[in-house]
DNA sequence: ATTCTTGCAAACTATTTGCAGAACA
DNA sequence: TGTTCTGCAAATAGTTTGCAAGAAT
C-alpha cells in the first residue's frame, strides 16, 4: 500500500545468496504444494545448508511479492507452491498434492453478484477444490 | 465412518450438562463466527463457570456432528458458528463477523465439472466471500 | 455404581522474533 | 565497509491431551 510503510523500509535492493536460490530451484522444480518444514526437509536431504528460519523468511516474501501461492490445510498447515501470474484458483489432490490451475468466470461473477446482492464492499473470495487425482484414486 | 472406532468409543448416549448448555445457547444467540477464546471470554463475563479446555471439546463435537460450521481465519485460527443444515457457503464480514449462509448452484456445478475435466474423485470444495458488511464500510 | 465430563496444567505444533555473527554488494 | 541476510534459540498462540476429581444417569 504505502511506498513507505513505518515497519521495514530496506535501503537498498535484495541481495542474492545461496540459500533463496536453493529454496527458488527447489519450488521451480515442484509443481505440487508442499509445507515449508517439507521444503526445509527435501533442502537439507539434498546437503543444502539452510536453516528453518530462512525457508519461511524467503517463503513469506516470495508469497508477498505473489511469486508463490499459499493455501492452508484442514489442520492449519500452510502449502506453497510457485505460481503463475494473474488471479485463479486451484484443483488439488489430497494425496500427492498434484495441483491444477484454474480460473472461472462464471465463479467471479457469481462472487460479484453476491456481494453486491448483500451491499459487502472490498471483497475477496478463495475457492478451493480437493480430491483424488486418477493417479491416487488407483491405489 | 466405521460404526465403533478404535479410538474413543462411547457406550452410552452423551449427557446433558450444564457447560454443554450454556456453549450451545451462547452460539444459538449470535449469529456471527467467533473464535473459541471469544465464546470463552463472553460466557465468562457472563459468569458462567466454563473451562476454556471444554469450550473447545463442546466446539469440536458440535462441528464432528455439523451443527457448527468452522472456517479459519488467515492467521489460522478456528471461527465457529451455529449453522443450517445442508450444503452451503458463506459471505462473511471481515469485520464484524456477520455472516449470511449463500447457496450457488452454478457453483456446485462448477467444481463438479472441474473434477471431472480433470479427472479427479473424492471431491470436496470450499467457496468463501469475505468483505465489509454496509454497515462496517460506513466507518 | 458406573461412565461420561470437566478443567487445570502441561504438551504440541507451526510459525515468528531477537539478535549476534556471516555474507553480499 | 555498511547493510542485508542467516539461523540458533527462545517466544508465541491456538489448540490438544493427560489425568484426577466431579457430575450425570
Amino acid at each position: 500500500m504505502r511506498p513507505n510503510s513505518a515497519e521495514a523500509l530496506p535501503t537498498s535492493a535484495p541481495r542474492s545468496t545461496r540459500q533463496k536460490r536453493a529454496v527458488a530451484q527447489l519450488l521451480g522444480e515442484l509443481d505440487v504444494f508442499r509445507s515449508a518444514q517439507d521444503l526445509y526437509a527435501e533442502l537439507r536431504r539434498r546437503g543444502e545448508r539452510v536453516g528453518l528460519t530462512t525457508v519461511y523468511n524467503q517463503l513469506r516474501t516470495m508469497s508477498e511479492s505473489g511469486e508463490v501461492d499459499v493455501i492452508r490445510t484442514e489442520d492449519g498447515e500452510s502449502l506453497y507452491r510457485l505460481c503463475g501470474s494473474g488471479h485463479h484458483h486451484h484443483v488439488v489432490c489430497r494425496s500427492c498434492g498434484l495441483t491444477i490451475e484454474v480460473e472461472g468466470p462464471e465463479l467471479e461473477s457469481l462472487a460479484a453478484r453476491l456481494a453486491s446482492k448483500y451491499h459487502f464492499s472490498e471483497v475477496t473470495h478463495t475457492f478451493e477444490i480437493a480430491g483424488l487425482c486418477s493417479t491416487c484414486a488407483c491405489v
